[in-house]
DNA sequence: CGTATGAATGAACAGTCATTCACATTTCCG
DNA sequence: CGGAAATGTGAATGACTGTTCATTCATACG
């Protein structure tokens, strides 16, 4: 099985960069196969279907989104550096990862209903680490803001936004990129950018 | 013409419903037709095709929505006025308007090119009268951001994100969840949300 | 060497796609 | 009322859809 899993890994490669650039349903088969330099009738030696490469993609990101958030999060303490913590990682993952990001956001409505119930499962309990974070910062007095669940949907939709906007060859690195979006949520909340 | 334009408006109504809701590539000129109640063939009596339906949609919401930016607008002066302003007319135009701006957004992609380069342009105007406020506010010491520019799509993906989750039938009133993106806006940009 | 295995092909399948068109029907207006 | 214009129908168009499959090929293993 050696050239195996180097073929399935192109595969979704290629798949990734056409279904976040022309979305799912505008991409076939045969582009898809064109894209990685075979016919299309040999893909599905390696995926079931073009329903479940999708998914696939899907789940892969989710899955890593949420790892990356453990470890982000791993050891660290106060409801400030919580959200310190959880906007860097989410700032600076969509940045790397921005067409798994896009996809995913995208397109959500192209999956199937079982497919879709367990992607969604797992975003809700990546946007509940937020809103629990926003909801210990109102409790303790930290945040001065007005609805805990209303803010935490409005700092991922601006967060996640930045992959709509950003290219590497623009005059912002990556890193001034997730500072100035973390000035903003701090700022979004009640908090001083900077320390006190 | 009675009747044409009765049926027209049928279309653009039913189109804009389904392709927001499924995507435009997800719809086809018979799922619209059974929407309207008619035969597939007599939608070419109104349209000229797919392209020119989804193009004219798009562009009616955009000019609605500048039309709707100046009329808000109008004989606002003083930065914090302008900006309280166009925060309230963007998330109140986004909720009156879900399917519009959904649609608006997700499917810019499908566009020819040409149709892309004009609803593109008009989406350059709006944001620039955002870019506008939060550059004056920052030259006269009035707001405490990192990049205008980049605060300006921070606000605009925040804002416009109130169509994904926003319900009639959930526990907030649209004037209710106006004043709390109202709020957050003014906060990130380093404003108290009460006039002091 | 023979054979089992994984991988790729290219043709074929049954559908669906947007669009067109000759033809009915309805509606308007003089 | 009469004719013309507007509107809708239903079938047909050729291109494209995801998927299947018999076949071929190259490599790996006993």
């Amino acid at each position: 099985m050696p050239e195996s899993r180097n073929t399935k890994a192109k595969i979704r490669k290629a798949a990734l960069r056409l279904f976040a650039e022309r979305g799912y349903n505008a991409v076939s088969m045969r582009d898809l196969a064109d894209a990685v330099g075979m016919r299309q009738g040999g893909l599905y030696n390696h995926f079931e279907g073009k329903q479940v490469l999708l998914s696939d993609l899907m789940e892969t990101h989710m899955v890593r989104l949420l790892e990356a958030l453990d470890t982000a999060m791993a050891g660290i303490s106060g409801t400030r550096a919580r959200l310190e913590a959880f906007v860097r990682h989410h700032v600076s993952h969509h940045l790397n990862y921005p067409d798994d990001v896009f996809l995913a956001y995208m397109e959500v409505r192209s999956l199937d209903s079982d497919n879709r119930a367990r992607i969604t499962a797992l975003r809700n309990r990546y946007e509940h680490v937020l809103r629990k974070i926003l909801e210990d910062g109102c409790t303790q007095g930290l945040f001065r803001i007005g609805d805990a669940a209303v803010h935490a949907r409005m700092l991922l939709a601006m967060m996640t936004g930045v992959t709509v906007w950003y290219r590497d060859s623009g005059r912002l690195s990556r890193d001034e990129v997730v500072e100035l979006y973390l000035g903003a949520a701090l700022q979004s909340v009640g908090l001083a950018a900077v320390q006190p």
